[in-house]
DNA sequence: GTGTATATCTCGGGG
DNA sequence: CCCCGAGGTATACAC
């Protein structure tokens, strides 16, 4: 990885234009290739940027990074403060734990926490359009379609409406009526699922892995 | 900023958990406390991050990040190989041309440029379910409900499908119609776009930044 | 390659 | 502060 302080200015132009005034920041050149600009504050997003694969040339006082897509980086150096290079061979990468899979697998455990009397028939089922999370039984027979989300918004009661849309044409499914299960459901979702005929439930994270605990704690 | 590269272990817990191994990494701090991880490759995203506010504790061989928020980034470093920081001071910004609202702002301005004879009724017009881009009234009086998009896909004829379904319920708009204009309409969504009746435009928009030159130059 | 779904999405604006 | 929408979204995965 290579770490150059500058004063600079920096052009984008591809998907959109975007300048930016001179200014001291950080140019990272990764052992790919991609190049980022940093400022020294806001997050961890760079002000610029240009992804590998791209080529690279750097002349007198500019460098130009250009892709095969159009884009182009055009980075002016006014002066360098620091240009340091580090060696760091492959990252073994990032062990995740906790996203919807989670949530998912645990009410897949604990279909009743979504209705009283709930069954699951299958995870993932699979259609044309692509996997419904959970589908289940209720307490009168009927089949329920559940779509499962970290945070509940509108694309998400898009994504179950076009399930629901595909299952209902399965005469031996249908009437398929569905349930939206996130734990937090946003105002406009809620407006429009309930606009859909579909319901809402709002799962409490910390409650269903308690109860997961308390299965496990009697084995 | 100050730049850190150590070979290090990183453990982050809140919104879900993530362990990263022992590898050599940079640790990127900047003026506002933000922390980020790179590897040396993948992009620009780091591998883990703490956005500010957070709290930031150095012991010995270890750095405790924490924020008000219940999250915990751990980075346990096992040899430090290079520390610098650099001063840079507050980035000027940048300057972006050619997102959505540029888009939109223009279209305000020239709403014959979706349709002959259209006329600017409201921008960002309040639905319960969204605010539709623009609201206008076309030649022959009937209101009509246009969504602007960079890129015109499937889910922002979706988007308007809704918008117009809510807008028709009002007895003093409908009958509504709708118009999708983006620079570029890919095929799918534009025959979504006709089986619905919503109407596709396709906006260039270096022929209506130099219409708008033109009205400017009259000045 | 295109399409679909996820993300510690990030980031910015408005109420 | 949360809510909401756009993003040069990026990224992984299925078809």
């Amino acid at each position: 990885m290579r770490l150059v302080i500058a004063r600079c200015t920096v052009d984008y132009s591809g998907r959109l234009a975007a300048h930016l005034p001179p200014a001291v920041r950080l140019i990272m050149v990764k052992a790919d290739g991609c190049v980022a600009i940093h400022a020294d504050g806001g997050a961890y997003k760079p002000l610029n940027w240009m992804n590998a694969p791209n080529h690279l040339v750097e002349s007198e006082g500019q460098w130009t990074v250009t892709n095969g897509k159009g884009e182009a980086l055009i980075i002016r150096l006014e002066s360098v403060l620091s240009d340091t290079s580090h060696p760091m061979g492959a990252d073994p990468g990032l062990d995740k734990d906790g996203v919807e899979a989670n949530l998912q697998a645990l009410l897949a455990e604990h279909p009743g926490q979504l209705e009283d009397g709930m069954e699951l028939l299958e995870r993932e089922y699979a259609t044309e359009i692509g996997p419904v999370d959970l589908l289940c039984r209720d307490a009168r027979g009927q089949v329920v379609a559940v779509e499962i989300k970290r945070r509940g918004e509108i694309d998400g009661v898009e994504q179950l409406t076009r399930y629901l849309d595909f299952l209902n044409r399965d005469p031996l499914l249908a009437p398929v009526r569905g349930i939206f299960a996130a734990q937090v459901v946003k105002a406009q979702a809620r407006t429009l699922a309930a606009d859909r005929g579909i319901g809402c439930v709002e799962i409490d994270y910390d409650t269903l892995r308690g109860i997961e605990s308390k299965v496990l704690r009697l084995f």
